[in-house]
DNA sequence: GGGGGCCCTAAGCAAAACCTTAGGAAGGTA
DNA sequence: TACCTTCCTAAGGTTTTGCTTAGGGCCCCC
């Protein structure tokens, strides 16, 4: 019984299922389906089991469970405490989705760190669900991103940056010949193919409701590592982008872009800052969303 | 960070050594040195140190053993509620002193498993010390021995068996020659070679009390496996053995020994059973603790 | 009944954990 | 000063973790 493998089942339990967990943890799936395994072996019992499309815990996995939560908690508590006491910079591990770390993520953190003496940041990347998973078992301490679908009981949510949705497209497209003036309907590019970036493979992202609303077919969505590469794309005639308003460079007809006149576009939404309930978080962690609410921080994004 | 190297630290810091540590888990003394040197260099701090004669915790140790301690403790809980839930014999870890491990623990501790359904029990050997440090850290759910030197705060102990200490040498040996009645000072066999089982090398042993009184040089001292050992090397010669009266087979004049008119022979001493206080032990080492103070124990004993 | 998604096992490998014996360093003690 | 105890490091070994890619089995859904 190792801190790995428990940390393994109860990610597998909470987000209900392996391949989520895997993902989670950056490693490949029989990575942790062999964790679990040897969890299993250890423990004489299967602890969590395939129902159908879900999974479902034992009685034994039920009991483990919440023991082995406090064990990875704790786990991170002894290493917080070492830190601590050591005079060592505290270490504050942000999640983000991937539009966030690719765009105001890394500013507006290196602007807090400025600011806090001795905190050193770690930044990285998740989808909604991931981020719920990971807050929970204290494996992050905040998150950054879109509102998640997923129960978000036990976790503080505030307000941190509104943006805008526009759809961009090679200036040559069909749809960018419109009079002027003249707005097409969204469902115009139901057929077209799609360039996002990591966030618009994250349900709970605007941008996977709105291709889902679409009907897009997943052959017909690519996904590249940041929005400027999505654009480099479409500028060569590969397709449309959902971008973020504030994320377009000024020169846009400059690459061959134009933004498609969609109706109802642009479309607003917030993006969120997340940590677990005001009594089970770090003081610091506290402390950066008060900072992200402030003036100074809206400023920078 | 393992939960070994949680378990070795927390147990040098009861011990207050490494040695103790080693000699408490079976190893040597090295592997425990190792496995604090790893935790020192994850969390980046000694932990502990040397102070004189003691070991001290860091600021750092201090707040991480409390947590270590934790983790140990509920990596046990882990296993015992998977157990528990696949109707796996529930095991109980009982530590018992050299003699009891001997004599009256294996018959007393068999007598509990059949009148309990559904209970393994593993017995190991420790001394005193290492009893509370074994119980305190839930390595071990019931301890059979002498009372300890060491602090017994958050111990519930209960008496479990009255036994006398006698001396015995070779009927040749020439405190035997003694005119009937009459008895010998126990300070004239300070110059004996002495011939114990391995209790006793237990500082609170009766026997180690006595030795230490006399001031028996360690090389005066030989440790044999158990008490029938010891006999036998008497029997030949090699010394004198404190043995427990009830202990000592009837046909003692058959092979050759005799016991001692020692004056203030035999000594009484009380055995101890000892848990965890009431609201911190399992209720199945409760039953054990209540079966041992029962009549039917008793006459087993 | 054929895909497709998800979980598992197999095989192979690198790294870490964990143990040993041997010997050095640092402290207290005679 | 010399010695002894205790802790640590060094060197060398086996075992366990933890990861990968490859491929088999099961279940749901069409």
């Amino acid at each position: 019984m190792t801190l790995t493998q428990l940390k393994v089942f109860v990610l597998v339990t909470r987000l209900g299922s392996v391949k989520a967990a895997a993902a989670t943890l950056g490693v490949s799936e029989p990575a942790v389906s062999q964790a679990l395994a040897a969890l299993r072996q250890h423990l004489g019992d299967p602890l969590i089991v395939r129902a159908g499309s879900a999974m479902q815990l034992t009685a034994a996995g039920q009991r483990v469970v919440g023991i082995a939560s406090q064990m990875v908690s704790l786990a991170v508590d002894a290493e917080q405490a070492a830190r601590a006491s050591t005079n060592a910079p505290e270490l504050l591990r942000v999640v983000a989705s991937s539009s966030i770390a690719d765009s105001i993520g890394p500013t507006v953190l290196h602007s807090f760190t400025t600011k806090m003496a001795n905190v050193e940041i770690n930044l990285g990347v998740a989808t909604a669900q991931q981020m719920t998973a990971l807050l929970h078992e204290r494996l992050a301490d905040v998150a950054l991103g879109p509102l998640p679908l997923s129960d978000t009981r036990g976790l503080t949510i505030q307000p941190l940056f509104r943006w805008r949705m526009v759809i961009v497209g090679e200036a040559a497209h069909r749809h960018a010949q419109h009079p002027h003036g003249q707005e097409i309907e969204i469902s115009d590019l139901a057929h077209e193919h799609w360039l996002t970036d990591p966030s618009g493979r994250d349900p709970a992202s605007v941008v996977a409701k709105m291709l889902k609303r679409l009907r897009v077919p997943d052959d017909a969505i690519s996904v590249f590592a940041n929005q400027d590469a999505a654009l480099a794309a479409a500028a060569g005639g590969d397709g449309v982008v959902p971008a973020i308003e504030h994320l377009l460079v000024p020169d846009l007809a400059a690459r061959g872009l134009v933004r498609l006149p969609v109706q109802g576009m642009p479309v607003e939404d917030m993006w969120q800052a997340m940590t677990l309930s005001a009594d089970r978080r770090s003081e610091t962690s506290a402390r950066l969303l008060r900072f992200l609410a402030s003036p100074d921080a809206l400023m920078e994004m």
